[in-house]
DNA sequence: TATGAATGAGCGTTCATTCAT
DNA sequence: GATGAATGAACGCTCATTCAT
C-alpha cells in the first residue's frame, strides 16, 4: 500500500535536484550534492535516472505537463466574464502569475535552461499572445501593441518578480499579481 | 601605429570570452574554447588573466563602468524637457534600452551571473526607481505604482527583449524601445 | 576477515607515497607516480586524500605519533640503570637510532620537509637536549658540551647514517648504533 | 675594462639561483623567480644557461672546484704540526667547518641534491676518511672507529650546524667548529 | 533496492623553454 | 645583449558515470 521504497527515493532525488538546480543552476549542481541532499549514494542516483541531464528533463516535462492544464484553464476562464472585459483580462494575468508562482524553482529552471527553456517559454508566450490577439480583435487591447513582444514582456516580468519577491516571501502572489496587472494593463503614467 | 601585440591578444580573448559567456554561460564555457576562438593556446590565456574567473570580472567591471556613465546621462537628460513630461519619461526609457542594447552579450552576462548580477541589477533598478519616485512626486507617475517593482519589471523586460529580438536582428533597438515604452507608459488596454 | 577494500587501497597509496617521497622528495613525486605504484587510477587517489599535500601530512602525523611514544620510552628506560651511567646513556642513544631506523623513509621525509621537518626535528632535539642537560647536572656529561648543539649533531648523524647505510642494508641498526654511540660518547681520538 | 655586460647578468642570475635554490630547493624554485631576483626577463636566462638544470650544474661545479683546493690545503696543513697530533687533527676539523661555512647556500644545495649531492659528499667523506685512516695507523685515532662512518658523521654534523646556526648568525664559525671538534675528538662523556 | 569502490575523460592552471624582433 | 609574446607538455584535481557485490 505504501509507495514502493524505490519511488520514495526517486522523489527525494527529484526534490533535491529541483531545489539545487533552481539555487545554483544545472551546471553548477553536482550529482554528489543532489544525492547528499537526498540522503542516498551516487550509485543510487543512476538507479532512477540515466544521467544528470535526464533528471533535468524529468523536472522539465513535469513542468510542461502542468503547463498544459494552465492553457485549458485560461480558455475556460474566458467564459465566466461575458461582457466585462477588463476583469477578464486582469484575471488571466493573475492566473499566469499564480501558475508560475506555484512552483518557483521549477519555473526558474525551466525558463533559464537554454534550448529547453526557449521551447517552454515560447509555448507560454504563444498562448498569451494568442489570447491577446483575440482581445485585440475584440478591441480590448490596443492596436499598436505587438502581442508577441507584449507577451514576452509579461512572461519576463512574471518570472523576475517571482524570483525576486516571491521566493523569499517579501511579497505575496496577490500583491505581485496586482502590481503587474496594474502596470501592464494601464501603464505607469497618469493620464494627462 | 600597430597596437602592442600583447594588447591585441588580450582583446581577442575578451571578445571571445564575451561571446561565449553570453551564449553558453560562464560555467559551460571552457577556457579551451575561449582560446580556440581567439586563435591562441591555453597557456597564452594565463599571460593576460590570472584565472577564468578573472576574465569574467574584467568583463563585468567594464560593464559596470559604462553603467556609471549611463546614470549621469540620465540625470542630465532631465533638464532638456522643461514642462513636457511624457517625452522625458519616454526618453529615459529608451535610453536604458539603448544603453543595455549597446552591449547585449555583456548585459546578459552581467545580469545572469548570480552574486555579481544581483549587485549590478540592483544598481540599475535603484537608479530607475529613484527617477520614478521623483516623477511620482511630481504627479507624473501614478501613486499606486510601486517604483521598486516597476523598475524591476522594466529591467527584466529590457533584458529579455534585447536577448530575444535584438541579438538576432529580428527587431531594431528603436522598435523595441518604442514598444516597451508604449507598454510601460500607457499599458496594453484601450481606455473603455 | 579481509580488511575493507577501501582501506587496503588507502594503505597502498600511503606505502607508495612514503617510498616515493623518501626517494625523490615531495615536489618531484607526481600523483600519477603514486597511483601507478599503488595500481590505481588518479581519481582513486582523491577518494582517500583531499590533495597531494594531505597525504604528506598523513605520513607526517603518523611519524609524529610514533615520536610521542619514543619520548615516553626514553623516560622509563632511565629507571633501569641505577648507578651505571654509561650503559644508560649509550642505551638512550641506541634507542634513538632504533626508533628512527624503524622507518627510514618516514624519517627522511619528516626531517627533510621544510617547515614541518623543522618542527619535528626540533621536538626530537629538544627531548635529547633535555636528557643531556640532566646528565650534565649529574656530572655524567661534560660541562663544556652545549647540549643543544650536541643534540642537533646526534640527530643529524643518526639521520644520515640511516639514510646511507641502513636503507640499502649495508650495515645493521646495531652496528650503526654502536659506532655512533662510540663516537659521540668517547670521541674518535685515543687518549694520549 | 669593465666586465662585459653579459657577464654581469650571468653573475646576477647565478647569485639569485644560489640564494633561491638554498632557500627553497631546486624543484620549488621557478625560473621566473630567479630572473625576477636578477632583474631580467625569462628569455635572458636562456642566453646564459641552456636549462634550469644547467645553472644548477654550474653552481655545483663551482662548489666542486673549491672543494679541490680544500683537499690540497688539508694535505699541506699536515706538515705544520710535526709531533703535535691533537692540534693537527682538530685543525683539520675546523678547516672543514670553515670551508663549508664559507658558502652555506652552495653547501646546502650541493649536499642536498640527490645524485649530484651524493657524488660530492662522497668526495668530501673520502678525503676525510683517508686522513682519518692515516691517523688511525699512526695511533692517533682509535682502532675501533670505522673511518668511513665517522667521516659521514662529521660531514653530516658540519652540514647541519652550518644550516642551523651559521645561516642565521646565531653562532659563529669558530664557536661551532670548537664545539664540533670537542664532540668528535673527545666525546660528550666525562671520563669516569 | 542499494552501496562502496573505482574510473575515463576532461578541466583549469603552471612552467620550462623557444623565437621573432 | 635583451625582450615581449607565445607554446607544449604536464600536473593536480573534479565529476559524471559504472560495476561487482
Amino acid at each position: 500500500m505504501a509507495a514502493a521504497k524505490g519511488e520514495e527515493s526517486k522523489k527525494k532525488l527529484l526534490k533535491a535536484a529541483e531545489k539545487l538546480f533552481a539555487e545554483k543552476g544545472f551546471q553548477s549542481t553536482k550529482v554528489s550534492e543532489i544525492v547528499a541532499h537526498a540522503g542516498l549514494t551516487q550509485a543510487a542516483f543512476y538507479l532512477y535516472f540515466a544521467s544528470k541531464e535526464e533528471i533535468l528533463q524529468h523536472l522539465l516535462s513535469e513542468f510542461e505537463q502542468q503547463l498544459g492544464n494552465f492553457g485549458d484553464a485560461g480558455k475556460k476562464a474566458g467564459d465566466f466574464y461575458p461582457g466585462r472585459v477588463q476583469p477578464y483580462v486582469k484575471d488571466q494575468f493573475v492566473q499566469l502569475f499564480s501558475f508560475l508562482g506555484k512552483n518557483p524553482s521549477l519555473t526558474k529552471i525551466a525558463l533559464h535552461h537554454g534550448k529547453h527553456g526557449d521551447r517552454i517559454r515560447e509555448k507560454i508566450v504563444a498562448q498569451i499572445a494568442g489570447n491577446m490577439k483575440e482581445n485585440q480583435n475584440k478591441g480590448i487591447v490596443k492596436k499598436e501593441i505587438d502581442p508577441q513582444i507584449a507577451s514576452e514582456a509579461i512572461v519576463a516580468v512574471t518570472e523576475r518578480l517571482i524570483d525576486r519577491y516571491l521566493w523569499n516571501g517579501e511579497k505575496t502572489k496577490e500583491e505581485l499579481g496586482a502590481q503587474a496587472a496594474q502596470i501592464f494593463l494601464h501603464g505607469i503614467l497618469n493620464e494627462s
